[in-house]
RNA sequence: GGAGAGGUGUCCGAGUGGUCGAAGGAAACGGUCUUGAAAACCGUCGUGCCGGCAACGGUACCGUGGGUUCGAAUCCCACCCUCUCCGCCA
């Protein structure tokens, strides 16, 4: 959530910043009750701090009649005022966290994704002399991808992913712990995007899938029931990204400064419900119910965190060059990041068969806000404590990929050539 | 699933209902000593909120939420979580 401290300083500023995001916040009201609480609570304070007083006082000895009908009284007035706040607080809190975060002002304004901005096209889009494929068609003759039985097992929008494509994907998570586990690299990007953060290699980690209600609200990355897996027995969640199980694990956390950048490569199954895209995305296994993901997450401090976001961004760009598949950078616009993001990258690669960019990468930037509501925060060096910075973005969402992969690596007799940098993992082979 | 133990500050750990924001230790930070470092010694050392330019003052926080009491880390109730043993199972 936002500072309310910054909300009192700046209500225009925040009504204004959370339109351009889409967001009517009442921030008149919200104020309203905040001053209410405020004053109740200076209140409650001065009578606490006589009942403290008086039981203080008294050390071991007996109460008098008279302190102890005094006493009553005072708790009697404190419970009518603890009521009060506790009924504007039923109201303050929601209006509070329904302020999304404000975004920076390099962040393209728009109404709609429409809006979004490409800032950048790279790579040569094949050009074939014949028709090409989807990828579920191609798939299809060799046996790849199973969705009919899964449909059977599970339903739809779940599949057996089987064979190369199998081999494939597990290509791509070596080619990726490698990659974002060699310093050298890391430093590489460092130094040709001018920025000033650590060369400190990311750490592969393994998440849990699964998370409580408790810290999935704080990490503001909870959606409704309609989009997210529930697990009514436990008070449990399926994660739909591994960062939800990423950044939730310091919650509640005091970390030296030292330890800082902490930076994770992870690797998740992810599953999503998908409500309201009936119809979209039916064909092969670009839209699932589940699809596993490898997610890089970042805790760092506030003076690092928007070179770290700029970092991820050139990770994700580098290792798409380094498949080799065309693709467009968008800056999103105000209307189209993520309620806790200060910033939002995607990054959208080309589909041959669909003659259009997807969607394959998401980088956000959360500054403070996800961090206030989570509890991390850093212990300077100098004894100050502060709120770290968070980032995630994706490395690679591998059944989106392998997708691009086979549309684009497709070849006219419907065989897919490997990308060079993935070959060394499919034991030197050359094509699917 | 059955039985038991426990959740206290950055960490470990003590805490008879009143003098407890909380002993003691570690870590960290500052200093003395030293050619330097270590050791030793001295000092500082939780977080949020409210007020204040500040010094500081007030208040809350001992898993969470209720309750008892003039007064709760301490007593009662419910819940959550962790650990150990048994059972089951990768």
């Amino acid at each position: 959530m936002l500072d309310i401290q910054f909300i009192r300083d700046n209500p225009d500023f925040v009504t204004e910043k959370s339109a351009q995001k889409g967001y009517q916040v009442d921030v008149r009201q919200l104020l309203e009750l905040d001053g209410e609480r405020k004053t109740r609570l200076t209140q409650i304070e001065e009578l606490r701090r006589r009942r403290n007083e008086q039981a203080n006082s008294l050390k071991a000895s007996r109460p008098s009649e008279e302190q102890i009908a005094n006493g009553k009284q005072l708790k009697e007035e404190l419970a009518i005022l603890e009521a009060d706040v506790t009924s504007i607080e039923e109201k303050f809190y929601p209006l509070l966290k329904a302020i999304p975060n404000m975004p920076l002002d390099n962040v393209p304004l728009g109404k709609t994704e429409d809006e979004n901005v490409v800032s950048k096209q790279m790579g040569d889009k094949p050009a074939f002399n014949f028709t090409p494929k989807h990828h579920h068609e191609l798939a299809e003759p060799k046996d790849l991808i199973d969705k009919e039985r899964a449909a059977k097992i599970a339903g739809s929008r779940f599949a057996y992913l089987k064979g190369d494509l199998v081999l494939l994907q597990f290509a791509i998570i070596q080619f990726v712990m490698q990659t974002l586990g060699d310093e050298s690299i890391i430093q590489m990007l460092i130094t040709k995007n001018n920025l000033s953060v650590s060369s400190k290699p990311f750490r592969p980690i393994l998440p849990p899938a699964m998370l409580r209600t408790e810290p999935y609200i704080a990490s503001a990355r909870l959606n409704a029931e309609e989009v997210t897996y529930k697990l009514d027995q436990d008070d449990l969640w399926l994660n739909a990204s591994a960062e939800h199980t990423l950044c939730t694990m310091y919650w509640n956390e005091v970390l030296p400064e030292d330890v800082f950048p902490i930076r994770y490569i992870g690797y998740s199954t992810s599953f999503r419900r998908e409500a309201g895209t009936y119809g979209k995305d039916t064909e092969g296994i670009f839209r699932m119910h589940q699809f596993d993901k490898l997610e890089m997450e970042v805790f760092s401090t506030p003076e690092t965190g928007h070179d770290e976001h700029l970092l991820m961004v050139a990770i994700q760009e580098y290792l798409v060059q380094q498949i080799e598949l065309p693709y467009q950078l968008l800056q999103k616009c105000t209307a189209d990041i993520g309620k806790p993001n200060a910033v939002g990258v995607d990054i959208e690669t080309w589909f041959p068969a669909q003659d259009a960019y997807r969607e394959t990468h998401t980088a956000d930037y959360m500054t403070d806000y996800q961090a206030r509501d989570l509890k991390i925060r850093i212990k300077r060096n100098s004894g100050e404590t502060e709120l770290v910075h968070t980032n995630d973005a994706t490395a690679f969402a591998l059944g989106r990929i392998m997708a691009a992969i086979m549309e684009n690596y497709q070849t006219a007799d419907g065989s897919i050539t490997i990308p060079a940098v993935l070959r060394p993992y499919m034991g030197g082979r050359t094509s699917l």
